[in-house]
DNA sequence: CTGAAAGCGCTTACAG
DNA sequence: CTGAAAGCGCTTACAG
């Protein structure tokens, strides 16, 4: 058995309430009763349970994150940034992987709900109607991390994607391209679907550059579509000299095809991702990217949130941070 | 306030005790009051609290798991194997990252004892004296995994990494190489640090290789630390016709470096990672690399770690996952 | 400064 | 099949 405060007040010939005030480190307790309390916790190794204490406190200390996939480098860094900052307030994360399973989700926010988290982070757009229902219900502060689900009234922590993605290819435009190439994501994602698409799509016409049907195309944001995509692109008759990937690991793969496919980057084609990743820097040719600020963007939403928590600021909308080009290797100017 | 099992049975006209039993799906319970009891669950959004039931209980479905970084790509796909495992056996992960911080670690030991996880997965084998002692004392199971610490009664899913670094480096030998350097780990490290480097050592002396001292250098397991390493093997009169690095991230590294002065990798330079990380297929030229069985390693960890909760089997030794080469494209072979 | 008692929200013998 | 009561391990008014 579990050596409990009982036993430590029995040993110590004190009350509980006590035991309990200098485990609290309350004052109004005689220097001599506090000794002899703290000799015998260390004596009989006790440690007090924060099961019972959160049923009584009503406090739990718990944040629940649902993350889409853990071993995605631009997930696992939000994600790292956020515990950091949970750690400094004593919070601490009980982490779910939902890979693709929506059901897995609803059943994680459930788990949640029993487990009295005290906020909840969600890094995914994809929710369903019950979960979107169950979002509204529960009284638990729910923010999002890096993504905009198709409920407006739900708040998150993002980039302005359609700007971003705008800029984006504004400055592939201005590199000299005409033929710019889009790799995009699922069309049923806001942010990083409809935005980044319409930002492309903005950019070339205001620049009055044409659209080609062929040059467009969609992968899921992985590495593998990057490079199955950017296949498709090679296989027509005057492929685009250069490409917009909306995520890092998109673009890696497309340059991986082009060199497979004998071509070099950027000489014969440039390509540009989105994220701002480790990658980035890993690659060679290194990728110039439009970079998300990803660390930030944790450590912000566990700030927002925890403010939620505290019932401060009711955090009216969205939370919109800095994008910025990080130029590297992978792009380059063509002559007119 | 929240409704509590309480109100459920007032609603419903039954006692707590009725409405506890549907809740937790036991039998004798007439239908038409399991009905009702359901009914008014649902009129009233009630969702039992986990905390209280685990006071109760002495069970908290929870496993604590410290991680030394959550951005690396290899860490994180051992973490989302356990959570897979942990989720199909109604565990829930309360996850710490302690970058490099080793007062994090006990800090963070002692709230996974206070929230009474059932068990505890480390990552980590910087285990200082204080944290030794910690969890011996505690009666907690608990498992490292990918690691080994300097205290043999700890148990490890690992693999056999000086067999592994042996078989790596004889690949190298066979490939006609008679100059391999070497990028090591920490030699404070058993697992990762010693083993790999006595690994390395024998398997050259019993092929008759020189063992060089210039030829022998030590990272710290980033790709920044391999390419810093590269550099100064690349300043000596005669590098190496190969290296092998002892994680992945190394050799990323020793490939960038050796590429941003010039030369080509396999063609001048062959280059041999470990682990088998998601890295070795997104770098050009593909990394041939000693691999570890990542997602395998999570999924047993987690096994053991459930069998020991269970107290089935008090798992005597090590667990010794098996390694195996993936040749890609970055080592070749030399002519005699 | 200290302690007896009630209560947090459940489950589990025990009795019927 | 059903319910009253005790108890899980703490904290917190309340009284002294």
């Amino acid at each position: 058995m579990q050596v409990k405060i009982k036993d430590v007040a029995k040993r110590a010939g004190v009350s509980v309430t006590t035991v309990s005030r200098v485990l609290n480190g309350e004052k109004y307790v005689k220097d001599d009763l506090r000794a002899k309390v703290n000799r015998v916790i260390e004596e009989l190794g006790y440690t007090p349970s924060q099961i019972a204490r959160s049923l009584v406190r009503k406090k739990t200390n718990l944040i629940g994150v649902i993350v889409p996939d853990l071993t995605s480098s631009f997930y696992s860094t939000i994600l790292s940034s956020i515990e950091r900052v949970a750690s400094e307030n004593e919070y601490n994360l009980l982490v779910c992987n939902i890979s693709e399973d929506i059901d897995k989700e609803l059943k994680y926010l459930n788990v949640f709900q029993e487990m009295r988290v005290e906020g909840i982070i969600i890094m995914h757009e994809k929710i369903n109607e019950p979960i979107r229902q169950f979002i509204h219900k529960i009284r638990i502060p729910v923010i999002f991390s890096s993504v905009k689900p198709m409920d407006q009234s739900f708040v998150s922590v993002i980039v302005d994607d359609y700007k971003a993605a705008y800029e984006a290819t504004r400055y592939l435009i201005e590199l000299g391209h005409d033929a710019i190439g889009f790799i995009g994501g699922d069309m049923r994602d806001i942010t990083s679907g409809q935005n980044r698409y319409s930002g492309y799509r903005n950019a070339m016409t205001d620049q009055g550059k044409k659209l080609v049907y062929e040059h467009i195309r969609f992968g899921d944001y992985k590495v593998q579509s990057g490079y199955d995509q950017m296949k498709e692109l090679l296989r027509i008759d005057n492929p685009p000299t250069a490409v917009f990937a909306v995520s890092d690991d998109m673009a890696v793969g497309a340059i991986n095809c082009i060199r497979d496919q004998g071509l070099r980057v950027p000489e014969d084609i440039s390509v540009m991702g989105f994220d701002g990743s480790q990658l980035t820097e890993l690659v060679r040719p290194a990728l110039t990217s439009m970079e998300q600020p990803i660390q930030e963007m944790g450590q912000v939403t566990m700030n927002v949130l925890l403010q939620q928590i505290a019932g401060e600021s009711e955090q009216a909308g969205d939370v919109v941070l800095a994008h910025r080009i990080a130029v590297r290797e992978s792009c380059r100017s063509i002559q007119q």
